[in-house]
DNA sequence: TTGAAAGCGCTAACAC
DNA sequence: GTGTTAGCGCTTTCAA
């Protein structure tokens, strides 16, 4: 191997701008215990030399290696990537550098737990989207490094996390309040990572049934992966053969609302006339789609996540049990309206369904 | 602070063991040079003390960070999200790390190569989806690592992309063959770093009417933020005010087409008896919505990347300057049918559109 | 305000 | 096969 040119070292810059190491090492850091006519020859040197501090060598003595980890179970959903595009700046900014484990399945995850990489690498771990079982937790917990939790409350540990109960329960009133009583929640089956958030929602969707004096029924529970076109029409027609089919929908994300109305309006079942649907997420398909829905904002989670992250590097003794709980809201737009023949809802006489 | 239990080191290892730390290194790194009996006793020692190897300390005696930077634009999008996901495991299973440095404005961009935090802490680095000017490249050339670009033909560099000129090509052939003879070209405005991609696409379909005796004409081609509704409608608006409308529209992604699709049925001009719509890329959105487009894999991308940085890691002999090429292939599904009055075309004289 | 010297935890020659 | 030794490039006492 033509040997690359070797990087320049402090020495190098020390010997160039004429002073020691640990002047040099000073001057970089900024430490103010350097006078100013030393620093601005040191400054130059290093310019010249195009010289850069290896963090190895920095982190073998100091203890810190500049390094947060992040660990997602994958990078292709809407959710990921708006937090980590916001959480990767601000890491940036505060002189970090952000190494993302994906994690996509078991083997993945088991090969992760048995060896935790991240130990002895990273000054923290975000752990994201994941639901983790109790013994996965306590392995992490003596890695030796701040652990924070995202969306997923995880008692004892910090953690952030929007208030998907909430969430669904503003959501279900929207369509209660348009004057729906039969309101079906579609779940998303095979997302990994994000369980947590599922069970939440539904919990919030059947309080609000549940606030209105609505019993909810389990019939009107149906669940299908976004993707999966046969599926999602598989569950449509659960739905539609029921004996009081439901008039509105609500699901658990915008992608399967989407897939839904794809499906309803094939089969000439018309947004929101005939159904009314309703989603959570507010990407920008929702918009694309004038889709109702629930709006979340995973760039504020990256950002909570990353400063409570590097508040908990720097000082030990911020909460470590500090959970933060961010907001939703409902955004109406063109797929939620009232029910239609609102005043005779008559048994099992809807129009025949063309599934 | 209270001290964080320290942790442990190659000498509490090898003082378990009853062994050298040079042994404990030999036998943690797999080479074949230690005995069966002392290997496993070295093994058992460090799970028991939950050893693991600290990074910094290696890579500073060896040169190797075992860090892969990754420079992207943004982790909001759908190419992104799957490139990565595909290539991190891939990394993992080499035993890297991903380290990814997001840079969405130019203030951050030009922070990233004024200081390029990457030198010195990583082996190689693949930039994504940057369209970088030649000075910026050749800062990154005395990086003193390997760079490879991705979804960017740089000269002399390594690269891998897809053919977008081939792609588009394909498309507008697809549309010609069904017919169509006014085929507007939708480009999208404002996404963040792929404007090569961009530009392929727009000559390869200017190249497939050239080759069908259609002369290209400007006022056919268009452009929106797929994100802004307002904006597509007055593109929709500027296409379908024309003297000669178009029949069909190629999107040069799916979420722009999927937008035109949004506006264009709001408008009640049905897609595709109407207007055909065909889209670039083949994420879930394109299924969702039975969209025709032209498939790609960032997927397969985020593979060939991997293994061609790690080759280049190794063996500098590799050459140096290699282009993977990947191929595209159309996917007609159902926005995309043969130009309503085939037979008849007269002049400007279709139904008032509703826009 | 600056420099000398002692490591941080590991790997790589080299000797045995 | 295994141990000894000498650093890798920094930061950090401690003296000056």
């Amino acid at each position: 191997m033509p040997p690359a040119q070797r990087h320049p070292t402090m020495a190098d810059v020390a010997e160039r701008a004429g002073v020691s190491t640990s002047t040099v090492s000073r001057t970089l850091r900024g430490l103010s215990t350097v006078s100013p006519e030393v620093r601005s020859r040191v400054e130059q040197a290093a310019r010249e030399l195009n010289f850069a501090v290896s963090r190895q060598a920095a982190s073998l003595v100091t203890g810190r290696t500049g390094v947060m980890a992040v660990l997602v179970p994958t990078l292709t959903s809407w959710f990921m990537g708006s937090s980590l595009s916001s959480l990767g700046p601000l890491l940036r900014a505060a002189g970090m550098e952000m190494n993302v484990y994906v994690v996509p399945d078991m083997a993945e995850r088991t090969a992760f737990f048995e060896h935790l990489p991240a130990r002895r690498n990273a000054d923290a771990l975000l752990v994201f989207c994941f639901d983790l079982t109790e013994e996965e937790t306590e392995r992490l917990d003596d890695l030796g490094m701040p652990v924070i939790y995202v969306s997923q409350h995880v008692d004892g540990r910090p953690s952030v996390y929007v208030d998907d109960m909430a969430g669904a329960r503003k959501a279900t009133h929207h369509l209660l309040n348009l004057g729906h009583r039969r309101i079906a929640f579609a779940h998303t089956v095979g997302a990994r990572g994000f369980s947590f958030s599922s069970q939440e929602r539904l919990l919030g969707y059947r309080q609000a049934l549940t606030e209105a004096g609505i019993p909810p029924d389990d019939d009107l529970v149906v669940g299908a992966p976004p993707q999966d076109r046969r599926s999602v029409m598989e569950a449509v027609g659960q739905l539609l053969s029921l004996q009081k089919p439901p008039t509105a929908i609500f699901a658990e994300q915008d992608e399967l609302a989407a897939s839904l109305i794809g499906v309803l309006r094939k089969t000439r079942i018309e947004v929101p006339e005939r159904m009314s649907v309703l989603g959570f997420d507010d990407q920008p398909l929702a918009e694309w789609l004038d889709l109702s829905t629930v709006a979340q904002s995973p760039s504020d989670i990256g950002r909570e996540v990353g400063e409570l992250a590097l508040k908990l590097i720097n000082d030990s003794d911020t909460d470590h049990k500090r959970h933060i709980v961010l907001p939703t809201h409902v955004i109406p737009r063109g797929t939620t309206a009232p029910p239609p023949n609102t005043q005779d809802e008559r048994e099992g006489c809807g129009e025949p369904t063309h599934i």
